[in-house]
DNA sequence: CCTATGACGCCGG
DNA sequence: GCCGGCGCCATAG
């Protein structure tokens, strides 16, 4: 579990998480949380949002919220940052919507699958 | 210490 | 399925 490689402060894991969502996929605030047993998925938001601008290897812009809309878009310069690196892996935006969300879902649980 | 504020999400109506 | 209310909890002031 990643909880042993990095046992660092929170948001370091939310980081780790993030990193292993595979490219043209996404996953949402609540789907992480859960995984790393956080509590509210708002600590994720507020893990994210540390980055603001030098988000380095962390792909953030595949973290969506529930209903698979760009929630976070607002933060990124310029706000169509977020949009434009989606659509760059595949995947289309309608109306600050990940079109087909159901599908591209990812959830971290599958991570366990390999061991 | 206390209140407000979120890149959120569940539940009930 | 769409709201409103509420729980969540780290941070900022």
């Amino acid at each position: 579990m990643i909880k042993r490689l990095h046992q660092e402060n929170y948001y370091e894991l939310v980081y780790e998480v993030t990193k292993r969502i595979p490219e043209g996929r996404v996953t949402n605030y609540g789907a992480i949380a859960d995984y790393l047993q956080l509590g509210s998925s708002r600590m994720v938001g507020w893990a994210l949002n540390q980055l603001n601008g030098h988000e380095g290897d962390v792909p953030a812009h595949r973290v969506v919220n529930r209903k698979g809309e760009l929630s976070g878009r607002h933060h990124w310069n310029p706000p169509s940052r977020m949009a434009e690196l989606l659509e760059k892996e595949g995947i289309t935006i309608e109306n600050d919507c990940v079109k087909d969300f159901k599908t591209l879902l990812w959830s971290p649980t599958d991570l366990d699958k390999n061991f």
